[in-house]
Order: structure tokens, then sequence, then C-alpha cells
DNA sequence: ACGCCACGTTGTACTATACAACTAGTTCAC
DNA sequence: GTGAACTAGTTGTATAGTACAACGTGGCGT
């Protein structure tokens, strides 16, 4: 094996680990609001709004899936939808005034962890793994 | 913001967004082994056996869900079970040949995959994300 | 106007997961 | 040596996230 070899496998064996556990990580620290609904949540606040097929679309999601992700944040009052009335089988969705509340509770407190977790980086590496990890997921977007 | 902010802040939105991805293109690349059976399968050939009680401390999973994925790793004939002859409560976990020869062929055709996706990348900089993925990995555990 | 397409919902099924209750073996204190 | 406390693993139950297929409804092109 070279070297190249141990740094790929390296990597994707880390990047599973990484894998296996966020989900479960962002559970525990935030029950009020899923990996995948704080997506969704945050993608809507970015984008000032949003239909469920662009959130689909985005996220590589089945129609459903968002559809039920959607129901579930609008019972919860994070997520409101505005008929389009230029065409009415579209729903422009955005955060509620409590969503968006939420939402930045939520982000504030993840933004807190990923501080502490790399506190004692220096910024050069900061600067490095973050754009290894966008051309990684770049790359991976691409080739599938 | 400053600088560092910024990084901090793409770093957190690529890890997630491949944690997000992860397990539905494992699934969708390898239809026969889940991310989850590949990974425990990968760390029993690895150990060369051990038990569902280290696998579930080594993975954060409860011993249900380890007890469960063996199971059905058993039940295709990927895994076998030897009874510890000093303690009757323990089963030493171990792939059996066919399990062995999966996992060799899912490992390979992800290596493949993970190749095809850092081909174009210097050796240097593999080197250097491998190391910002182990570090970062480390930091989580320590940190919860 | 008719047929096709786009948007979203609902029925169904499956996987991964946790927690709690349980069984069965082991160890230790006395 | 016997009973309490512990450990390994299984099973019952519940939940989240997901996909696929079938469907209803609205809009658009010819």
């Amino acid at each position: 094996m070279t070297h190249r070899d141990d740094s790929v496998e390296t990597i994707q064996q880390e990047m599973t680990a990484f894998a296996r556990r966020a989900r479960a990580t962002a559970a525990r620290m935030h029950p009020e609001l899923s990996l995948v609904s704080y997506t969704l949540l945050a993608h809507l606040d970015d984008q000032q709004g949003c239909r469920a097929t662009d959130l689909a679309a985005h996220y590589y999601l089945d129609k459903s899936t968002v559809s039920r992700q959607i129901a579930a944040l609008e019972k919860l009052g994070f997520v409101e939808r505005r008929i389009d009335p230029d065409d009415h089988r579209v729903q422009v969705l955005h955060p509620t005034a409590e969503g968006a509340q939420v939402l930045a509770n939520v982000t504030a407190s993840r933004r807190k962890a990923f501080h502490e977790r790399l506190a004692d980086w220096r910024e050069e590496d900061l600067d490095r793994f973050a754009s290894y990890l966008v051309r990684y997921n770049a790359a991976q977007e691409r080739l599938g």
C-alpha cells in the first residue's frame, strides 16, 4: 500500500465514523430539532422561503420525505405555508417567527460546540480543513 | 465574523451535508451491506473477532442495536458466534469465510469510489485532509 | 378540451435506533 | 456455598427517517 492509499483509507474510515455518529450527536444536543429538520429549516431561512420540491432536489430526498418533515415542522409551529397566488399547486415555505428563533438558538449552540471542538486549531489549519471538505463534498456530488 | 468563524461555519456545514448523505450513498452503492453492518463486520475482521458489547462500546450503539445487526449478519451467513468456553455468557463474533469475502468486495469497491473522488488531489493534501479528520473526530469523541 | 406534466399528500414498508424488561451466566462477600 | 449484585445478550415496543407507488389537483400545450 502506498502512502496515498493510506491517506485515502484514513479519510474513508474517518468520514464513515463521523457519519455514523453525527445524527445521534445532533439528536442528543438538540432534541427539539433533528439534524434533518434543522437542515431544512436553515435552508428555508437562508433562502427566504422556498418550495418543498426545491428542498427535495437540494438534499436528495424524496418529496414524500420532505412533505412529512415539513408537516412536522408546521405542527410544531416552526414553518408556515403560503400558497403561491400565481400557481396554486405551489406552497412557498417560510420559517415562522418562532421557527426562526428556535433555529437561531440551535445554530448558536451548534456553532459553540464546533468552536469548542476546533478551539486549539491554528487558523491556517481550519482554513485548509474547510476547503478540503468543500472540495471533497463537491467531488462526491459530481460522482454520486 | 472573523475569518476563523467563517472556516468553522464552513466545516460545520460541510460535515453536516456529508453526514446527511453518507448513509443513502452507501446504501445505493452496496445494497448487500449497509453502512452499519459494513462497519461492524469490518471491525470484527480487523480485531480478529470480538464481543457484541465491545462493538456497542466502540460505536456508541445500544447493545440491542448491535444484537439485531449481528443477528442479521448471522442470518446472511456473514458472521458466526463462538461461545467463549471460559464464560458462557460471552459470544465471540467472527466473520465467516463468506462474510470476509463480501467485506473484501465492498471494501474494494468503497476504496475505489474514494480513490475516484480523490483522484486529482495532491498527495500532500490527502495527507493533511486525513490528519485533520482524525484530529476532528478525536476532539468530538473527547467532548461528546 | 384533452392529455400530459408538476406539486404535493398519503399508504405502505423497511432500516436504524433507543429504552426497558427479561434470561442466563459469573463473581464476590459473608 | 449461597444469595446479591453484576454482566452479556435477547426481545418487546416505540420512534425517526427514508423510499416507492398510487393518487388528487392544478396548470399548460396543442
